[in-house]
DNA sequence: GACTGATGTAGAACGTGTTACAAGTCTAGA
DNA sequence: TCTAGACTTGTAACACGTTCTACATCAGTC
């Protein structure tokens, strides 16, 4: 019952406070708002609650302000994503993982992701979507979500904040422990597995990488 | 600009022809029209040109009966992607994968499929998408690709169309592929990755997975 | 051949993402 | 302070997935 555009826009000069800085306070406000009004809709009714309408009401600006703040429903859901992931990565930064080996360390940062996620299944689901559902224009946000997986489990694989130089190897292994663990995302928020088949699925994985 | 319903709907009674056996043949005919329909307007303009009502003009059937074979567009363009890939499992079945070794086999086949999707992007965007939106009800479809992929790779890395039985760890080899080129494909239908990336991120993935 | 229920048709109507527009408001620079 | 331009607002309109309704057609049964 949800209309999404997977049409690029016309981008007709920049746009005030795309960027998460930058523009004055009270736009620094709005598009935190917007945001906030985002995730709460998206936690309570999950993707299709999510309606461009609501968000502006709850957010308190206009439906216009609203698109020209984040040009589609899904650079609005992905960008939203964006910001939640990049407070989970600055708390990784913080101490190092508990752990004795990488594959602990590793199921222990994603099962506690996983978990966290599996916590608020609708927001969830409303997330996922709209990045499974993302196309070219929304490359940035998508972008810096996949950078914070990465770095988050790069610093998992050594057990250190500082996760110091990734080798190639080490660096495809990522991308496909990340792939997994996208795949299996989709099928739990789309309901062919549930949370156990995740972890399971993510530990197979895992140990068949680093052995 | 399309509209996608995430909700279940209402089962009120078994459709007419919803299995791609059974029913009169007059159904059948009705039911290849519109699959023939989907992938041709898929394969000019992508998931947005495939409009319910153009479906239905382009197969000769009233939009009402166009709803009463395929509950919804993702169900539509599921399907069709079903019955695309079951297509190419059958061919599978026919002789034995080229390739001295399990790797160049499944690579072999792999690409092959990869090149024949990406040689019709506009097609493939929407049936990935489709796949990726798909929900809870669209589970008999999703499975039926996943069986036909699973099926195809355990052929190639065996080497025989007859492929026998499949050790836990094989099983588990083959989903951890599936997951990479399904995420690979998600990444080049959304222009994050060109064809080059697609064929390099499986081949790593194979190499590490089959050592 | 007439009846009946399932199936198909045509078209209107509704909801939600998206766009357009006219008018109000705020900010920087003169 | 005044003004130009950018930013916001409120609201209407449009597109397309989906649902609904009234009627036509067809297959099987008597």
């Amino acid at each position: 019952m949800t209309s999404v555009s997977t049409e690029p826009r016309d981008t007709d000069g920049p746009r005030p406070a795309t960027a998460p800085t930058g523009g004055s306070a009270a736009q620094r406000e709005r598009r935190r708002r917007i945001l906030d009004a985002t995730i709460t809709l998206a936690a309570e009714g999950g993707f299709d609650a999510v309606q461009m309408r609501a968000v502006a009401e709850q957010a308190e600006v206009a439906l216009g302000t609203l698109y020209r703040y984040f040009p589609s429903k899904i650079h609005l859901l992905v960008s939203a994503l964006a910001r939640e992931f990049t407070k989970d990565v600055d708390r990784s930064a913080v101490r190092a993982t508990p752990g004795d080996t990488a594959h602990e360390r590793i199921m222990y940062v994603l099962n506690r992701r996983t978990r966290a996620l599996q916590k608020q299944p609708k927001l969830t689901e409303a997330l996922v979507r709209a990045f499974m559902f993302a196309d070219q224009s929304v490359t940035g946000e998508i972008h810096e979500v996949g950078t914070s997986l990465t770095t988050v489990i790069a610093r998992a694989m050594h057990g250190t904040p500082d996760h110091g130089e990734v080798t190639e190897e080490e660096a495809a292994i990522i991308r496909i422990i990340s792939d997994v663990w996208l795949s299996a995302l989709i099928s739990w928020v789309t309901g062919r597995m549930d949370e156990k088949d995740v972890e399971k699925s993510i530990d197979v994985a895992v140990r068949l990488l680093l052995r």
